[in-house]
RNA sequence: GGACAGGUGGCCGAGUGGUUAAUGGCAGCAGACUGUAAAUCUGCCCGCGAGAGCGUACGGUGGUUCGAAUCCACCCCUGUCCA
């Protein structure tokens, strides 16, 4: 399909689209007006991680071409739990930790997204607001009729669920509920004509897009990404230490640069388009490369994405460090640092504190399968002891670097 | 409330009295090969301990036994069907 809107038409180049409600519809509306749309993330972590990174993405791309984004955080809906693509029950969190959730993840929309009044501005909403002013008899009496359950078990995010014979409770059941009613309000008070998100919240979407309908008469659409994962199958945005956080705090932006340095060879042209801003012709020179050359588009993809996500300064240290760590065998300024007493350390206990091993039984087996080094050479006693007085680079396998820093 | 089926290590899933810290698979870590890629192959994969070993672990609590993830009792939780 060729759409003649410039948000259509980039988000299309560009690889976001997977499903949408009325693609001809939205199309036309976006050369009519600015379109306000709203994506719902999640509160239930401190920081968001790479998964939710497509989604910010495409909030920016609305802004771009002159749309308005609206972040709606799911203060409310977090209170509840969303049944989606999970398998079991999350846990509950309070309030206090939820908005402190909402106000850490803010800090990464502001590097993403231009916040303000103006008309394309964007603006952070938290649906516990109206959530929590809802009472059940009414929601019942304006909103229950538009549901049959018929069709809430129809969804996968359900049916799932029933099939693995696992439970899911009433309060989860009804996440769907909010969320649709999340799109109601923001259509009635926002304006909000578009709900995007990734293609596990197409029901979600869809079901909201129903009851904007039938109870304000309102025409709204959805839009959803394709479910990221990586080349070899697995979702994005896991990795051996854990989620790749967007905070900085959460991860560090040398861990972060890493990432995408070492994303699949078969994943750099797609992740280019996605998550950078470069122009489409650079990114297919880009992508040409073959062999050993597509390295050169795996630093650009790290350096640009860094750049957005964490600032210059870090994405251009988290470079310098990963060129002289890989390069020559140096030590860059990003790598993480442990203090080495003037007395000498135990190899096994640097290698726990420094965070290469979780338990000294680990660290011992890193050291008897070969993995752990000091200043490159291979050393195989664990009853190694590290000399005070030098600085000296400690490595996990070729990867994973660190540096014992006289005190 | 009743009948039945279940609850095992991060996940899936074997195991129905002893050589079981518990087969296998996935995930993870390390090694080889490479390009800080993929695929493949090899080793490791509860904690403490230099080691012998010790401590924890099969939903919970008690019990039977020289010995229990395995048997018994009660309890908790989940599912299916019935009321």
């Amino acid at each position: 399909m060729t759409y003649t809107s410039t948000l259509l038409r980039l988000l299309d180049e560009r690889g976001y689209i997977h499903q949408a409600t009325d693609a001809a519809g939205l199309d036309a509306l976006a050369l009519q007006q600015i379109v306000p749309g709203y994506i719902g993330f999640d509160a239930t972590a401190p920081s968001l991680h790479v998964g939710s990174l497509v989604q910010i993405m495409m909030l920016r791309r609305l802004q771009q071409t002159g749309h308005k984004p609206i972040v709606l955080m799911g203060g409310g809906t977090t209170k509840v739990g969303d049944p989606s693509g999970k398998d079991e029950s999350r846990k509950l969190l309070t309030s206090e930790g939820i908005q402190t959730n909402i106000a850490s993840i803010r800090q990464v929309f502001e590097r993403y997204l231009t916040f303000g009044d103006g008309p394309t501005d964007a603006v952070m909403v938290d649906n516990d607001t109206w959530l929590s002013q809802l009472g059940y008899v009414e929601l019942l009496r304006d909103v229950g009729p538009h549901f049959t359950i018929n069709r809430m078990l129809t969804f996968d995010s359900v049916k799932l669920r029933l099939e693995r014979e696992q439970p899911l409770t009433f309060l989860e059941f009804n996440y769907m509920i909010l969320q649709a009613y999340d799109f109601r309000e923001l259509a009635l008070h926002h304006g909000c004509r578009l709900q995007m998100g990734g293609s596990d919240q197409w029901g979600n979407i869809v079901n909201g897009i129903e009851l904007a309908r039938r109870m304000e008469s309102q025409e709204v659409f959805g839009l959803t990404t394709p479910l990221l994962t990586t080349a070899d199958g697995s979702k994005m945005g896991k990795t051996a230490a854990g989620a790749v956080w967007l905070n900085e705090d959460a991860l560090s932006a040398y861990d972060f640069w890493q990432y995408w340095r070492n994303v699949d060879d078969r994943d750099v042209v797609r992740f280019l388009k996605l998550f950078t801003d470069l122009p489409l012709a650079e990114i297919s020179r880009l992508g040409a490369l073959s062999g050993n050359e597509i390295n050169a588009a795996k630093l650009v993809l790290a350096n640009e994405v860094t750049r957005m996500c964490r600032g210059d300064a870090a994405a251009v240290a988290a470079a310098a460090t990963a060129a002289s760590t890989f390069g020559d065998g140096g030590v860059g300024t990003d790598l993480p640092v442990i203090v080495l007493p003037a007395v000498g350390l135990p190899l096994i206990d640097a290698l726990v504190e420094i965070g290469f091993a979780a338990s000294r039984g680990e660290a011992k087996r890193l050291i008897a399968g070969g993995g752990a080094r000091l200043d490159g050479v291979v050393v195989t006693d664990d009853s190694t002891v590290v000399a005070g007085g030098t600085e000296q680079r400690l490595s996990s396998g070729k990867k994973k670097h660190g540096v014992l820093r006289p005190a």
